[in-house]
DNA sequence: TTGAAATAATTGACATATCAATTAAAAATT
DNA sequence: AATTTTTAATTGATATGTCAATTATTTCAA
């Protein structure tokens, strides 16, 4: 048991690396130039709409310093842009182009062929388990 | 989102880094001047002391790249020193220094508690089963 | 045996992660 | 109202991640 504490944090990062180099190296020889991290930002953005930069950095789990510095890409890249809030100078309302839109959607298939496939051959229950394993290591980390 | 939350992905990425964040803060709390790549690195190396730098990278998943700059970094702070291989001018043989075996002696309670700090709660047989789900994650991805 | 292919490590370029410090604006306190 | 505190975002510094290109060396094959 000793031996799976150690290995279990071993495989949960192992797993996560894995996944996202699959899920890059995909979008990228469908030729889409975005990265995950760029694409997940953008999604948050379009079902939260009026959301800050803060907010954001909170549901995506990043730091402030590194949304900032997507948030930058993503402008770069036209798929985003950004305006003063008049409520509150402090913050940004952050609006996805139409350029920005049409990636998220033509990108969506591979995203769900990827979790598929990452997936195949786990049963729904054991799933559910590493679920919430996972959960509870969340908790135990706050 | 499809509620982020019960996206598996998503908690395996939130999990290793709270994992993370929270391990490199008692390391730092401790006032132990290493991150938690070097010590990976280290703890490799005293385990198998005639690993090249190429094999170390797939032992702990990181990029050739990431290596060579971890073990400079490493180099830099006195823990680590490298020779070149007569058998095989293009490898290395990497030595922990006394230095280096310190730091992973006294850092290993630590590590230790922040595992089970972290896994607090979580019956065995469900942590064998996320395990198992993880590795199937490895194996689709590969 | 010599030229081609493979391997080990490095480097450059860029993206992301983390912490600390800073700026600007808003909110709370006195 | 003036001062202090809090909040939102940015910036700088440093570490790591990833890919592509390069160098040095070894191995393989014609």
């Amino acid at each position: 048991m000793e031996k799976l504490n150690n290995i279990i944090f071993y495989n949960i990062d192992h797993s996560i690396r894995l996944y996202r180099m699959y899920a890059q190296k995909q979008l990228r020889e469908h030729g889409f130039k975005i990265t995950i991290d760029q694409w997940l930002v953008i999604k948050c953005i379009l079902e939260n709409p009026t959301i800050t930069q803060h907010e954001l950095s909170e549901l995506v789990f990043k730091d402030n310093a590194s949304v900032t510095r997507i948030v930058d890409l993503l402008i770069k890249a036209k798929y985003l842009e950004k305006e003063i809030n008049p409520e509150d100078r402090r913050k940004f309302i952050l609006h996805v182009t139409k350029s920005g839109e049409d990636i998220i959607k033509n990108v969506q298939e591979i995203v769900l062929q990827n979790r598929s496939k990452a997936l195949k051959g786990i049963a729904a229950k054991d799933l559910e388990t590493a679920d919430a394993v996972l959960q509870k290591i969340i908790a135990n980390c706050k």
